[in-house]
Order: C-alpha cells, then structure tokens, then sequence
DNA sequence: ACCATCTCGTCAGAGGATCTGACCATCGTC
DNA sequence: GACGATGGTCAGATCCTCTGACGAGATGGT
C-alpha cells in the first residue's frame, strides 16, 4: 500500500479519503442518537442487506469477507436486536437476513447523515462537479466492483 | 453505515470500491513479487513513511489509529527488515521510522502497480473524465482529511 | 429413485488489529 | 529549576477476520 507523503497521491487513496470521513460520522451520529453499540464492521454487513432480506452468503460476498465472518457479525446484529433470520422460503438450507425494526432505526438515521455529508460535499464542490464526481465513480465501479 | 443495495448509492460508498479494488491489487501484487508476509495494516502504516523518516505520533496521526497500534505495526515491519528506527537528530525522545532496503524494494512495486492501475482506470473514463475525477476528489480531500 | 456433487450455513480455533489506561523520559516554557 | 505538554512503550482486553472441518439440503444425470 506504500503511498508517500508525496504530491500527487494516486487514485484509489485519494477515495480513501471520503469514505473514511462519511463512515466516522455516520458512526458518530449512530452513537449520538442512541445506538451506541455497533461497529463498523457491523454496519458495512447491515448496509447490504436488501429490503426482503438477504442470504448469510450474499452478504459476506458483497461485503468481501468470509460467511463466517459475516455470521459472527449477524449474529451480534441479531443479539441487539437490528436484525432477524428467517427461513428462506425457497430454498430449507438458507435464511434470510432482514432489519428488524430498531435495524430500520438506525437505517432513518444514516440516511439523514449521508444526505447531510452529501449536501456538504456539494456545496463544496459545486452542484456540477458533484455531479461529474458522481458519475465518474458510477463509471468507475464498473470495473472495480466485482459484486455490481 | 446502512445503505441499501438500492439505486443511488452515497458518495462515499461509491469511493469505497476503487479504494478497495487498489488495495486488493497491490496486495495481490506484493505477494507475487514474494513479499507474503505483510498485511494491509502494514501497508496503510508504511505507505505514509517520508522519505527522511516519520515520527511514530506523525504517522498513527495520519493513519487514524492510536499511537499504541501504530507501534505494533512498525514492530512487525522492523521485524520483518522493511523499516528501521532511527533516533530523532531534533529530539530525544523521538526516533525516525526510515524505510530500509527491502521496504525500498516494496515501494518500487507498490508504485508500478499504482501506475498501471491508474492507466486502466483512465482508459476506462477517459482522459478529461480522469482528470477531473482526480480533481474534484483533491478538493474534496480538504473537507475529508483532518491531516492534509 | 439414487448417488455424486455443489451450495448454505455453522462450529471450533487461531492470529491480527485496535482500543483504553497507565506509565516513563524528555522537551519547552515560565 | 519546576510543570504541563509531547513522544513512546507496556499491559490487558475486545473485536475482526481467517482457515479448516463439517452437516443438512439442493441439483442434475442416470
């Protein structure tokens, strides 16, 4: 990762930058409003899953990590009561991950968050470089997001 | 940090993917080169070394983490021959964490691979797209980055 | 139906990474 | 010189992540 102190910082730590300052406030508003017991890791597990619910598996795909480690995460979600596994209806071997309702909490809450950081950020930069930093990085994810 | 696997995905999510993807790239790529025994926590240390040396403080600083964990990590390299502490000429208590020969040998390889990963994604936006993606995210570092 | 094979998820255990708190040596300043 | 601030370490705890092994259910060909 070696990357010096140098003048022009290449591309992928100059991204580094935003999603480091987006995450520490989203975790500082969750402990603010109250959900004070959730981690990073936790949350980067919980951002992924979709509004029926999610397979164990899926989530640890998306998120990059191994299922176990994404079960120990859910299972510290489900002890707190964010999220719940059911059954999935389709297939006896998988459940579904799905937000419980103190989940869809904190979802209301980082939703206000991101929208404020985002409002910054385009005040910041203008309404029309937001705009083409947006769709650069769209652009981007296609060749860098294995689980588009 | 929840965000749904829905339509428009925040800004700093969207940073998230290149930054990943270059780090997966250089790690895969160090290891190729065989040097299989160093971790993305090392990296995130080492790649803010200066290249006179960097205090311990200087770098947990950059780096976001304790000076506790940032010292745990320049053991591991030292450990492993890629730096070496030095005593601080200015200050007693201080000592310099310099990149040693093998970590020189590190930063050639992280570097080409930072260049080539750069040239595909320009060709992958093209030239004016890059730049002004490289441009909007240097402006957005001022608001994002506590330790520019 | 049946069996080989794959997929979903879990259990067990280990190694890293990161933090808080306490502590010492040195620096800078009044 | 005395005192608060700074650079760094030690100790201990917690959390995150991985590898390996495994059982239960799905799938496809025969």
């Amino acid at each position: 990762m070696p990357d010096p102190a140098g003048e022009r910082q290449n591309l992928g730590l100059l991204c580094f930058y935003p999603h480091r300052a987006l995450e520490a406030r989203l975790l500082a508003a969750l402990v603010a409003a109250g959900f004070d017991d959730i981690t990073t890791a936790q949350g980067r597990i919980a951002a992924r899953i979709a509004p029926g619910g999610t397979r164990l598996t899926a989530l640890a795909e998306q998120a990059l990590v191994t299922k176990q480690t994404a079960g120990h995460l859910v299972d510290q979600l489900e002890r707190a009561g964010y999220v719940r596994r059911v059954p999935d209806p389709t297939d006896a071997r998988a459940r579904l991950v799905q937000m419980a309702e103190r989940g869809e909490a904190v979802v209301a809450v980082a939703r206000r968050v991101e929208a404020e950081v985002e409002a910054e950020w385009t005040a910041h930069l203008g309404e029309e470089a937001a705009a083409q930093l947006r769709a650069a990085l769209e652009r981007l994810r296609e060749v860098t997001d294995p689980y588009r």
